[in-house]
DNA sequence: TTTCATGTAACCATAATAGTTACGTGATTC
DNA sequence: GAATCACGTAACTATTATGGTTACATGAAA
């Protein structure tokens, strides 16, 4: 996972755990599914654990799974979660006293504000039971799965 | 301009040139006036010249002014003229023939999608005009302005 | 012809992110 | 209860995107 983004491996492991909620993922099965590190696997999940969303065990049964039901996690609770919004905007707090950059910063926060609205209303939508509903569709049809390891959010 | 963004420059100095569109502001006192260096200024000013925004000058009268009235350039030109969308999902090409990710990949984009829209919608209803009319009232009231120097995107 | 200002290439600095190594802790199995 | 397994976490390294800097060529005006 070079330069890329924590909430497709955080949305990615859960649609998987949904698949089979009875079984428990360890970090390093995970990790090889993402091609990355089990310590970033545990780091990501890690961050949803303490929402609630997944729970982890140690020992010889140990490994992450769904917290509760797929179909009771948002996908907009998994991006919450991850505490990387998309879309905000933070004005430093160095004043420079210009009337432009003040105009510019309530036009950009304003049209900022509610694009990010726009986005977690949608994936407010969307539960993780949805994600594993679109696996078990693509093992039924062809399968137009051409998807690939990872999304990747622009560069910040 | 540390960890800043080509967008707040670009548009803090239109807002500018719209005040005073008759005189040429040169890349150095630009750069002065948001605390960068006149290279910086002209990577970013050099990717509205080629959108016909603004043009450039050499020589003792040189500099850099708008190329058309305020009132007809949009934030949304500047917004695409520098060419870093907020909000898009590429995905990497390396498929994996995960369904999951298939199906997160279009939810995801789907998403952006209609907030970069939004985003686009807002900005396109704004002219570089406005914001020097924002100088304008804050010249005469109390000005509210507490802005700051440059505006943050958050970190991709 | 001198000076000023852009145009651009090349390189350096910084910071954000991910990847790694290492080791502690608790749970399970033998 | 000893061995093993898997997470929890700290600390460090690697990579990469972005800006900053230096240097110099080009062209316009005085």
């Amino acid at each position: 996972m070079k330069r890329n983004n924590k909430l497709s491996l955080a949305l990615h492991t859960l649609g998987h755990m949904a698949v089979a909620p009875d079984q428990a993922l360890t970090s390093e099965v995970i990790a090889a599914h993402n091609a990355t590190n089990p310590v970033v696997v545990r780091r990501v999940l890690g961050l949803l654990r303490v929402r609630g969303l997944v729970v982890s065990g140690k020992g010889h049964a140990g490994g992450w799974r769904l917290a509760r039901p797929a179909v009771q996690i948002t996908v907009a609770d998994v991006y919450d979660a991850i505490g990387a919004p998309l879309m905000t905007v933070e004005p430093l707090a160095a004043a420079q006293g210009c009337a432009i950059v003040a105009a510019l910063h309530a036009t950009v926060t304003e049209a900022a504000t509610e694009a990010e609205a726009v986005l977690r209303r949608h994936f407010a939508r969307r539960t993780i039971a949805d994600l594993a509903q679109a696996m078990a569709d693509g093992a039924r049809g062809k399968s137009s799965a051409q998807g690939k390891g990872d999304l990747h959010f622009p560069p910040r």
